[in-house]
DNA sequence: GGCAAATACTAATCTGCGTCATAACGTTTT
DNA sequence: AAAACGTTATGACGCAGATTAGTATTTGCC
């Protein structure tokens, strides 16, 4: 059902089924959300977190003249801001990018699974350290890598992301997200974004068109950027994305 | 005892006194190792983890060339690789940047305290979140600041987080590293880092001498770094002397 | 279908930082 | 005491990417 994505095709902690039907059932409401709206401000206090069933959200954080450095980009099966149980107000506002499903979980139904489900509570533990990983991963691509690098290690990360989701082929997704959001997520100007997406499109790494992305050259394209999907702890088996106990 | 600053100062977090003697007695051993040592390899299976009592440690990422991008500093106090715990094994590399003195605590033990001390639980889940908090600032400093400006901020965090744990005054602080850590961990060449101190120098902002820092004026190159604390998630202890500084 | 508003795209100029080169320290080793 | 090394320091030069200033092309809405 809602949650089917979460965790999906991870290592070592896929949910079992009772955990599965618990985590459903944690859920107050399942929502719509319009593309481009703020959901979460820094700072406000939060007793309820986010599940994405559908769409694009993500996190940022505003400079002194408001310009936004994107800090997150959250795909379907992300548990968007759990990070808010444990730490009650964050320090970055949160938003769709295009229109979304998600689903409402309450913190108090989290804490009934953290004093009785020790084993789903390190799963889900587990899953707000993976965003820690990525946001290291977003580390090294800002710090190390230049323009087009950047570019080319966000879009292989993405497609990496969204094939346990069963949202890439392998090569090609949608992907709602307009080159001023490229610009946002890898820290250079919107400008610059489009003379980058030009060279990768002249090079036939690959084709961003705002709601398309077709990667002609998915060794090429991680070679650019850099990219070694080992920090997205996902299985290294290919046969099997899918666990549930077959229930 | 060892774990005294661990969570010190933390809003809404602070150990009970039957908490910390359950940490405590979670150490297995406490040791010693020599500066600019190599701990934790990225992808190793792992067992325990670190909780540093004294010194200065980070963690790293390496590019093809073999630069190292920084992703964090870690003072005392801080549970280094307290994620390997629900991870199991590590997307990065840990190492000393001085002498240091560390606590093992072995992943056996935090399987006790998951199973049975669900707040003492969610309290090490706050800690590792806290960390997360961190790497989003550090990405806004990379994406957001110029070089000066990256510099300013992470002086300032490194200033805020010393502070609850006793070792800033306010303004200065030992930090033994050198000018290509600083380069490192903001993104930018050594030879730019030693302009960037230059400057920070000449403006009265702020002394960088290899062992010590000496920060002139906290307001002004929090200003310049743009560096909002509330990221630290610091009790706001009106007996602390936190930002009285004039300028 | 037609208009307005985003979004995409391009070119010219400017600049912050990288690169390369060199030198002066201080600390440890022998 | 000199050699060997790591760290700090500084200058000359070039380039990746910012900035500015547009024009084209979508997209969405009435």
């Amino acid at each position: 059902m809602f949650t089917d994505r979460f965790l999906k095709g991870r290592r070592g902690v896929q949910l079992g089924a009772e955990e599965r039907a618990v985590l459903e059932g944690a859920i107050s409401e399942v929502r719509t959300i319009d593309a481009r709206a703020t959901i979460v401000s820094a700072g406000e206090p939060l007793s309820n977190s986010t599940l994405l069933i559908d769409g694009f959200m993500c996190r940022y954080l505003d400079d002194r003249e408001g310009m936004r450095q994107l800090v997150a980009v959250q795909v379907p099966g992300d548990f968007v801001d759990l990070h808010a149980y444990p730490l009650k107000t964050l320090d970055h506002d949160v938003a769709t990018l295009t229109a979304a499903t998600v689903a409402i979980v309450p913190h108090r139904a989290l804490d009934g699974i953290n004093a009785t489900m020790p084993e789903l509570t390190r799963k889900l533990w587990f899953s707000t350290l993976l965003d820690a990983a990525i946001h290291r991963a977003w580390l090294f691509r800002l710090g190390r890598l230049d323009a087009v690098g950047r570019v080319a290690h966000f879009l292989s990360e993405t497609n990496a992301r969204l094939l346990p989701v069963g949202l890439s082929d392998g090569s090609r997704f949608a992907l709602g997200i307009t080159q001023n959001d490229i610009a946002e997520i890898c820290g250079i100007t919107n400008v610059h974004a489009n003379r980058v997406l030009r060279q990768l499109r002249e090079e036939g790494l690959c084709v961003f068109r705002s709601s398309l992305v077709d990667i002609l050259d998915v060794r090429g394209l991680a070679r650019r950027g850099q990219f070694n999907p080992d920090y997205l702890y996902i299985d290294a088996d290919p046969t099997k994305p899918n666990e549930s106990q077959a229930s």
